[in-house]
DNA sequence: GAATGACGTCGAAGCGCTTCGACGAGGGAA
DNA sequence: TTCCCTCGTCGAAGCGCTTCGACGTCATTC
């Protein structure tokens, strides 16, 4: 292994000049620094990780925790993890995957042990165990979700609330009086994971807002649910026209039991999703929809993160605006 | 930030007599390494990282390298990782992700740099560019899947050749005397994935011992595609009674289309898999299948990299036998 | 023309841990 | 009894890097 020490022989300087040159944080001079540099790739030289970290007390490694549970989508979670990874090596980081059994434990494992400089903790609960520590962590952290008490942490997520209103205006906008939303699994709700709530409470805002009679609905992510539930909707709510769906295995499931019974979508009725955009086209009916935007929200996090290691300082909140996306799903109301 | 002088110190020992009653690699008297022991606890100590990786030149840290491409299950990928990551801790190791995109410059940045004491790398090609770096990498690594050249590497991976076998050994063991193989996307093919490959060939080479009348059909991931493959499947082979589908986006469209056309699964057509359990039961008809072992897998390539990093020597191919269950989607062949 | 300060470089002191060699005490074998 | 080995522990020497203070050299400034 190839060392500094062998790197500023044979550049004939010393080793914190070579270490300089490399990390910049002093002044060298042009002819030095190339020299240095053409040193450095003549012998192959990598700097060794572990040193550098000791000397420095910088890892340069985020460590990111993700979800496992039940209900939630792998395809996004895995999007953010990817533009995670991405936007750190940016920034000349690299990631460390913690699963969400970790738990509390492996948190403070990697932030004590100082394998890591920051964290990125995914899947947040409105009131999760995990807040706590990572208040009182002497590592940077960011949440990628909104808990019930986000003062004194960092959260960055999808506007969810407004992504909820603004379904309802687009359809309202169409001309629907009647709606519904189709929401998550119960055990979502009731695991008070902050998202669908807040999707709940935009549509609801807005629904109240625009005159518009609503209801929500969880599901199930189950093909039978969707079928069962389209029916329900249907013989209670025969004046429904428009529905919001935010669960994202259902919505082709739904869209297919709503035309087995005979509505047209959109003639019939419009359905909004809030989902990834590759599942919103790939439905039988192309879907209007709000996207997920997996990687700003991952890419986010770590200039966020950047930031604090940097000392700057950052909002506590960074809500990413919903961008709606028309597509074949949704249409004027036909007065009939 | 307490540092292993001050357990020592709080013990009564010498910093070295901490280290070792936490490494083992030397005896320590039971009596005093009770008195480490609590000195720790007392004082919250835990090792700092880069010191550790530094001294003992182990970071205790694995790469894990993980595609984003088209045609690739994410769920799965995401299966694998998290067996990975599960397994490493019970080595007492952590998981760096890398993406594919990163290439052959992450693995030896992250190789060379000493961050990383192994690496795994799943979706390797047949003839894969990594394949040399990895060979003269001074890192011991795991491929998931396998190379066209396998020789100097060690590669561990479902049996896709076995599974292939076995779903046509299970039609014709029914009675089916003509079937199909509805196969990955093209691209897949084109690409020299080894796991699609090899399914063809254990499929095509059971087929031909038992004497069963075989054909191939790559297939795009859409339902589209799904749809028309069915009605050509009718079409040219009147005579199919059984299906092999390796194409997980596709099992249930391809099942759909099949039954409005008017054919009975598993009545008319028998359907096997090779696919997720987790997918396989939630197709509209159960399907028979073979899973992927994403847990064993990703396990036993922690349990490999741990002998090599532990100087045992370790098999250079581990085929995991494809295990077959039985759902509602295969049944005997009625003789009409 | 002396004082000031930026620039470019060096040497040395660690960062916190592991590991090697050494050494005293005790137990068996000869 | 002597020799040798094992057990349990210690001290010291690094692992390879960063960083701090210092210092000489110029170019400014008044």
């Amino acid at each position: 292994m190839v060392k500094i020490t062998e790197v500023a022989r044979h550049a004939g300087v010393s080793p914190s000049t070579v270490s300089y040159a490399l990390s910049g944080k002093r002044p060298i001079s042009e002819e030095t620094r190339q020299r240095i540099e053409d040193s450095i790739r003549e012998l192959g030289y990598r700097p060794h990780a572990g040193a550098r970290a000791l000397a420095s007390s910088r890892s340069n490694v985020l460590a990111l925790v993700v979800p496992l549970r039940a209900g939630i989508h792998v395809p996004v979670v895995m999007r953010f993890a990817v533009s995670v990874v991405t936007a750190a090596r940016r920034h000349d980081h690299d990631v460390l995957l913690l699963t969400q059994e970790e738990g509390e434990d492996g948190l403070r494992r990697v932030a004590d042990t100082a394998l890591v400089d920051a964290l990125i903790v995914m899947d947040v609960q409105l009131r999760d165990g995990r807040l706590p520590l990572l208040r009182t962590l002497d590592r940077p952290s960011v949440l990628i979700g909104f808990p019930a008490e986000p003062a004194g942490l960092t959260c960055i997520d999808l506007d969810f609330e407004a992504a909820g209103e603004l379904c309802v205006e687009h359809l309202a906008g169409l001309g629907h009086r009647v709606i519904a939303l189709v929401g998550s699994p119960p055990e979502v709700y009731v695991r008070e994971t902050g998202f669908a709530q807040r999707v709940v409470r935009g549509y609801t805002a807005a629904a109240d807002r625009n005159g518009v009679a609503s209801s929500v609905h969880p599901c199930e992510a189950e093909p039978a649910a969707a079928r069962q539930l389209a029916e329900r909707l249907l013989r209670e709510r025969p004046a429904l026209t428009g529905v919001v769906v935010h669960n994202e295995p259902v919505l082709d499931p739904l869209i297919d039991a709503f035309q087995s019974l005979g509505l047209r979508v959109p003639g019939d009725l419009s359905v909004t999703a809030i989902c990834p955009d590759e599942l919103a086209g790939r439905v039988r009916v192309p879907v209007t929809s709000i996207a997920i935007p997996a990687d700003e929200v991952g890419a986010g996090s770590v200039e966020l993160l950047m930031k604090k290691l940097g000392g700057t300082p950052v909002p506590e909140a960074t809500l990413l605006p919903p961008r709606l996306t028309v597509r074949a799903s949704t249409a004027r109301r036909t007065t009939a």
